[in-house]
DNA sequence: CCTCCTTATTGACCAGTGGTTAATAATCAG
DNA sequence: CTGATTATTAACCACTGGTCAATAAGGAGG
């Protein structure tokens, strides 16, 4: 009755996840096929569909470490040391910090609405606005409105959606990140 | 040594891109195949190669007009009535508007960066921009930074991009544009 | 050891994509 | 009618994501 032992070394959903994961930093979503991972593992494409039941699958499992270090980034932000509002600008330029050195990860995040996604990115992705939201109102002398909030957030993906496109990292633009910080500082205050 | 007569109805460039125009307001850049063009057209899909070099270059033609009604949009609001706020907040609102009720459109014009643009649709992209910077500095009672003319754009951008998720057209955001166009001004003064 | 059952894997296959190209049909000029 | 030019087709290429019957590999029980 019992099933074959796992430790026999054949193929398994971490090292799926590790390959597409290590291709999934130089290229983007629809650049990284089921035959380049096949391919690298040197198994056929056809067995990756054992253990995971389509493409987007495989790239939602990564998407949970990258949501968890953009929520710690937030977190030891808020919990670390300066005043409020150096913290808040600094929350601000962490979130496009993020942006710009995950370029394709976060494309994945924040951008792609594939089609029926099964709420898990989605989900992930509220939870982050959320944690996001609560942060910048705990930061700010006075009490926000939601839409304040709400478009402060949409300014900085707009950041990361268009500065993606020119900068390789963050490093790169870090002076146009300060400047949409400040912008931002100014529009809460 | 003349060429046969274009007056002959064969297949023409201007067929393909109705054609391509026609499906490209319901479906995007990638659900847009040369094919279901030729399929429709009736012809074959090679045909198309013998008019346009590629897929993109009939999407590239099509944009030319949108960047056009774009900035036609902006002009008259500009040039329009009503005092310099409520102008410089109808421009907020107008570029918000114009993107959600062209979404596909407006994914090839400021969002995809495909394999090497020829700079055709950047070009036109960096036009409009430059067009919206002078509008915004116009309006405006203060001298702006070019950093906060910049930094709105790309907060509109965001709304945009981030928008386009949730809803079909400007009608179903309309308040969220709203008070994202009052956030914006607030910035700006 | 041999059979049975489960798991894991292959490789052929499907329908689709963008793009190329030899052959050819259609048209015109002389 | 002949020859040159243009426009079109259909077969082809190399890809993509996804499916599935056949099968290899291994463990459990007799």
């Amino acid at each position: 009755m019992s099933p074959r032992k796992p430790s026999t070394k054949d193929l398994t959903k971490e090292m799926i996840i590790n390959e597409a994961h290590k291709q999934f930093i130089t290229k983007d979503f629809h650049q990284v096929s089921m035959r380049s991972i096949a391919k690298e593992l040197g198994c056929s494409h056809g067995a990756i569909y054992y253990h995971f039941k389509n493409k987007a699958e495989i790239f939602y499992a990564i998407l949970g470490d990258y949501f968890s270090e953009l929520n710690n980034t937030l977190d030891e932000t808020v919990n670390g040391p300066g005043d409020h509002n150096t913290k808040l600008l600094n929350v601000f330029v962490g979130y496009m910090a993020f942006g710009l050195n995950n370029q394709s990860q976060y494309e994945l995040m924040f951008m792609i609405r594939d089609r029926e996604i099964d709420g898990l990115s989605q989900e992930a992705a509220n939870l982050s606005y959320e944690k996001f939201a609560q942060s910048v109102q705990s930061l700010s002398m006075t009490k926000l409105l939601i839409s304040e909030i709400h478009s402060t957030f949409i300014a900085l993906h707009g950041f990361v959606a268009h500065y993606r496109h020119y900068v390789k990292n963050y490093e790169e633009a870090k002076q146009a990140v300060d400047a949409h910080a400040k912008f931002l500082m100014k529009a809460l205050t």
